[in-house]
DNA sequence: AGCCAGGTTTGGC
DNA sequence: GCCAAACATGGC
């Protein structure tokens, strides 16, 4: 894989990603938007389109001091290649990577995993999405990119701002105080920025701390916003698919011990294995029984 | 029409 | 600790 950065163009060559994949189906991130075969955000305070190449992707427009921001954000430096050896012991994490060459786990700005997790629960991606762009639409700033307009989600500090009851009337529903009340707790002081230094329980116990983020949001952000990659959340389909598949797994009592006997059976990079696991079961590319 | 959605909170043992 | 019920809304 290479890198090359010019013209405000930055070319990811010879590597496979896929972008549909790691942006938008694998739903890790509900803020990506597709349009006219490209996809767009906006991250960093800068709008940005993902073309996808048949050896790799490029991104316009990178201002060169974002350059190592996008690479991170796309997991770039990281041997996916290598997780197939690593769990050579566990046949069908071997068979999910293998399935999904073109994924990555996205390490996402901490704020922007947060907002789309607390609004994950208990709900559907269609509408995860929808909510995410009405946060960008009343409250974000706008920005321009290929003839687009784009929103960035909201910061906590503009969040705080907004009422209860006016995230209730786009439709928000019981997240809406969550919401506003996580936003306060952040533009406060929490510390969401130093969450990647924390050894993984101390940082699993802060994010608890804030409404709306229980023990599996909280793995959510720690693996996606904040590099935590031992990080294992468990939802419906990860709980089915690591009993099915792992004997090992099957008998756990309960959420909470499913959660820490996968952490311990998968190690330091539990996460990355649980998210290609995830998207092989949800979407039936292999069947859980 | 009714069940489900990448759950969390609260209150009861 | 574990369990049940309530919670808003829309997709399918």
């Amino acid at each position: 894989m290479n890198t090359t950065w010019q013209d405000n163009t930055l070319r990811i060559e010879g590597v496979a990603l896929d972008a549909r994949l790691m942006l938008i189906d694998s739903a890790q991130c509900f803020t990506w938007r597709e349009y006219q075969g490209k996809f767009y955000n906006v991250l960093y305070g800068s709008a940005i389109s993902v073309e996808p190449r048949p050896d790799g992707l490029v991104l316009y427009p990178v201002r060169e001091d974002l350059v190592e921001a996008y690479v991170h954000y796309l997991d770039l430096p990281r041997d996916y290649g290598a997780l197939s050896g690593r769990y050579a012991g566990f046949p069908y994490a071997v068979m999910a990577l293998e399935r999904l060459p073109g994924l990555r786990v996205l390490n996402q700005p901490p704020w922007e995993a947060l907002v789309g997790f607390i609004l994950s629960a208990n709900n559907n991606l269609s509408r995860i999405r929808r909510l995410c762009r009405l946060l960008a639409e009343h409250y974000g700033e706008a920005h321009e990119a290929g003839g687009l307009t784009l929103n960035a989600l909201p910061s906590p500090e503009v969040l705080s701002g907004v009422s209860e009851q006016a995230l209730r009337a786009l439709g928000f529903g019981y997240r809406a105080p969550f919401l506003v009340n996580t936003a306060r707790m952040v533009a406060a002081g929490f510390p969401l920025g130093e969450l990647d230094r924390l050894p993984y329980d101390e940082a699993h116990a802060e994010l608890t701390k804030l409404p709306g983020v229980g023990d599996k949001v909280a793995d959510c952000v720690l693996l996606f916003g904040c590099g935590h990659s031992s990080a294992f959340p468990v939802d419906v389909w990860v709980d089915r698919l690591t009993r099915a598949w792992f004997p090992e797994l099957a008998q756990a009592k309960s959420r909470p011990a499913l959660k820490r006997a996968s952490r311990a059976l998968f190690g330091e990079d539990a996460g990355l294995v649980q998210q290609f696991m995830f998207h092989c079961a949800r979407t039936g590319l292999i069947p859980v029984k």
